[in-house]
DNA sequence: CGTTAACTGAACAGACCTGTACAGTTTAGC
DNA sequence: GCTAAACTGTACAGGTCTGTTCAGTTAACG
């Protein structure tokens, strides 16, 4: 009845204030922190009215939430798009790396940072639950590069394990050395350990 | 002349003060984060006045880099500790994990979040000086690292040169997954992947 | 055209922020 | 005891913070 009208209404008059909250939000989140960004700027340079801000948002933590989600689905989608150039598990490792030196090389003009998900966590007190978003991310990227080595490495599944984390470990610690540097050198790096790690077990068995 | 005087008398009466609410600062600080800590918490966790912590400090973002300082001095102290149970460069490079490891496990009652120096350059701006601080002590880090190696593969420079960087990634690595578990164990697998990776770089030259 | 939902701008509440000012108290060394 | 330094408590200035309220506007729909 009025779902077509609702439905419509919702997606084609909603959309751009939330839209642009959230495109102002990632830009600020990302570049200063989420608690030294307060909500009037956000919404002064989304050009947006506060109370469109609270209609979208039940509050501050709420954003929070959607721009940490967002920034997960945003990496995924990196990452679909260099899996589908990647050959073979072993390629499909290093999608994985790629996404991340794709991540550096996006936030390069702004001002290169680190991992967006990761220096929301870094703020936050320990049992706030947006951290279990950003480790459940994190979770999920060790996952994705344990599926690919089990393919890899089918009769040695524990080794395909410990590699998993080896490489996980990487990841992360060369992303956090690139963020300090503010450059994406140190992934690249971290990339090329990977391949002698890939190659290593493969050889080996 | 008023050396003596002054000096006594900064020795006996200016700590007490400073070092109460560098202690409180390093606990609130590392619990909730600089930006959400307030002065006014920490003053009145350290009971002393206000007046006091601007005659020590001229400002919050200098006790945010003294807190940064203590950090590191402290690491350093843990390490050498550590270093003087080490038998051999092998066994140094290891010291550096244990390291790693005591920070977690010295964190663990107030609930351990991860770097402390790490997570306060998360949430500062891209060109904040604070942040160079943390960028120097994992630097500082990878060195301390690359010198044992040295020790350990004297014919082998290049090697040794990206054995530490590959080592110091998987430090920061299961340190940032650690933080966001709340505990210790990933920090104990790093170690076992460390202590394969040097016996795999001394067994075969 | 009239209904409905999204949106705007501005004011407001109440709290918290950093940093300063000031008058007075405690403590150490002479 | 006297001086000088560190320290205390309180009040204040001038912002900024999140979140709410409200009256009025815009735009898409049947």
């Amino acid at each position: 009845m009025n779902e077509s009208k609702t439905g419509a209404a919702a997606a084609g008059r909603r959309r751009p204030a939330r839209e642009r909250l959230l495109v102002t939000a990632a830009r600020r989140f990302y570049a200063e922190g989420v608690t030294a960004t307060g909500i009037d700027t956000i919404i002064a340079e989304a050009g947006v009215a506060k109370t469109s801000l609270y209609n979208n948002f039940s509050s501050k933590a709420e954003l929070v939430r959607a721009y940490l989600d967002a920034r997960h689905e945003e990496w995924l989608a990196t990452y679909r798009a260099r899996l589908e150039e990647a050959a073979g598990p072993r390629e499909a490792v290093l999608a994985v790396f790629d996404t991340y030196a794709d991540c550096a090389e996006a936030a390069r003009e702004t001002g290169f940072r680190g991992c967006g998900l990761l220096n929301v966590a870094a703020e936050l007190p320990a049992g706030d639950t947006a951290r279990d978003v950003v480790r459940r991310h994190k979770e999920t990227v060790e996952a994705l590069i344990l599926g690919h080595l089990e393919q890899l490495l089918p009769e040695r599944p524990e080794e395909a394990g410990a590699l998993a984390e080896h490489l996980s470990f990487l990841l992360e610690g060369a992303m956090a050395r690139a963020g300090l540097e503010g450059d994406g050198s140190r992934l690249a790096h971290a990339r090329t350990l990977a391949t002698a790690l890939l190659d290593g077990a493969a050889d080996k068995p």
